[in-house]
DNA sequence: CATGAATGAGGATTCATTCAT
DNA sequence: CATGAATGAATCCTCATTCAT
């Protein structure tokens, strides 16, 4: 059985997808879930309350999602490419939640200086472990800092998220993140001049 | 001689960056500009004429920076690195700025759904243009597809300028366009089989 | 039991009879019917709305007495008399409606501009009708335009009564209503010459 | 020649007929006078003593007006006839000047509480002498009461001329005024019985 | 637990008036 | 005299939150 506490929350991941932050009233939420306005302070302490623990369900389905997806992949850039086509799936899946994680959050001040959120570093370290790991086998270059390159990757798959949400034209993903891959993997140059060499 | 309208621009970037969108009073860009509320509304029709051109400044002075260390660099992959380098740079020197672009005008539901703003396209315009370049001279993989690739660089620099931003321990951001510039460069994936042959 | 829409008209119509249209602030309006300011948002879209409601209440009214005096009333010259002694009788009774009427109404825009409102012609009917119906019988001259002259008798009454409103002495109107039926009704003029023809 | 005083009150009678008291500001009435919005202030104390020199102003051309129409007619009928034709005539001519007095003073609560102008009672008062001449010659009825009399003709003529201004087919006057004067002169009743006795 | 009517603090905006030039 | 930039008090309306039922 779903919680009232549930529906509330997913009655707000539908309004707040669409209105952003600012734009949801307490009231609209209320009336997607179906129930009244003070019904929701039952469950919440108030708005920016509310907001977390969205965010922590949100980011939950997120994780189960990437677990599954990781599973029996074994090289690191096999990994890589893994996590950046489930990243970019997940947005086609659900769009709903990762427009509340791309733009929503980022609407609200108190968010963002938390944005060292643990959920969040959680996420990013699921990305750090890969590159460590591939660092440490020696298949990524050594000179690479797993904290810089985390941030980066995930700011890349961010943004094409953020652009395929945005616009109208929802080509598939699939062949963003093999590009996106490939980049991250072999670089933009072709031939260097050292394999001459 | 700095106009009126200028001076509360600047301080409007300047309580914006703290404060956030949604959180900036009128009165409070009024009192750090020193003028009454009144003012305002002698120079801007009301508060989202005022964070529009608030952009436009912001983007201008970040065009002149931009073109003025693009120039006397030759080479795309030099250029690559430049941009990423200049921007990162920019997020040193001009924190506010940054902020106002990384973080706040995403505050704005109407800004964000004009993403595909005008000035915003040329800046990343500047970027396609770069990888085209390397395209057409050789340099660059061919597959690499410019619109998807430049978003990518994009996303990537501004979340690191993010992460930057929010953090407090500020180290350079030099080490950082280094680590970036070498990993779309090169790949993350170290002695190819290819280079073996 | 009077909900709490009436209580807010009827306090809108104590204050806006005292203040008039543009002095009146919504505070006063809920200080006077004990309320907070935004309940009175709960009740009418916005101040102009509840000056619309406002009107027709207080029409609604004056219909309900008109109808009831004319009850009975056969002949035309007695029903005109009957339609001016109620209109000045009214005032009496109501002071602070027919304040809002003469005065207050007036003093929005909006309203003068839709002065042919469907509930002030509909007033004017009732005169237009007692006219016609003088005129069919042979009783009233049959030059006379009902449109005209009914509006005629509306002004007059009118202008009496805001004369009253105005007035420190409030000397009972039942005097000024004889007067002004004898004369709408006999005219000016003693013994026409035409008459010794 | 033609004072910047006389130019401001010009000015603000053109833009107050058309926009009502209330919506019209300051700024309005300058830009229309071609003089900056302090300037206003050095001749007039404030707005609302800018509407009393303005009300003044138009009385005075309504009372040259009508002295110069009254001028000749000698008994006291056909002078109440002139009266009211001349009334309804300038507001053809003047219909700015006539919305000021019909509709836009009414706006200024601080007016209408002075209504018993010494002007508007000047104005009230021709007609009162005209009907005490008819009383005093044997020609009215001589229970009619000056004041409330005159009261009643001037409302009657105001709503015509109210009417008149709000309409849009603005057919002449003048058979208005043919069908008014003969209602007060005649009385609506035709053939009294008693005159066959 | 659930309701939703009521609250009232808060904020964008307007505009009559002032005063330095 | 004339200007018009600057002022800031004043007001309508919104909406998160409370609490009596």
């Amino acid at each position: 059985m779903v919680t009232k506490q549930d529906e509330i929350l997913e009655a707000a991941i539908r309004v707040l997808a669409v209105q952003g932050f600012q734009q949801t009233k307490i009231r609209d939420i209320a009336k997607e879930a179906g129930v009244a306005d003070g019904t929701i302070y039952l469950y919440f302490k108030n708005k920016d309350e509310l907001l977390v623990r969205l965010f922590e369900e949100v980011m939950q389905k997120v994780f189960r999602i990437l677990n599954t997806a990781l599973e029996g992949v074994s090289t690191p850039a096999e990994k890589l490419h893994c996590f950046l086509r489930t990243h970019l799936h997940m947005v086609e899946e659900e769009p709903e939640a990762a427009q509340i994680i791309s733009v929503v959050l980022r609407q609200s001040t108190a968010f963002v200086k938390e944005y060292k959120n643990a959920l969040f570093a959680k996420y990013l370290g699921v990305l750090q472990k890969i590159l460590q790991e591939g660092v440490d086998e020696g298949v990524f270059h050594s000179d690479i800092d797993p904290m810089i390159v985390s941030r980066a990757l995930f700011g890349a798959a961010d943004e094409l998220a953020l652009a395929w949400l945005l616009s109208r034209n929802k080509a598939s993903l699939e062949h963003t993140s093999q590009v996106i891959s490939k980049m991250v993997l072999h670089g933009l140059l072709r031939a260097p001049v050292e394999e001459v060499k």
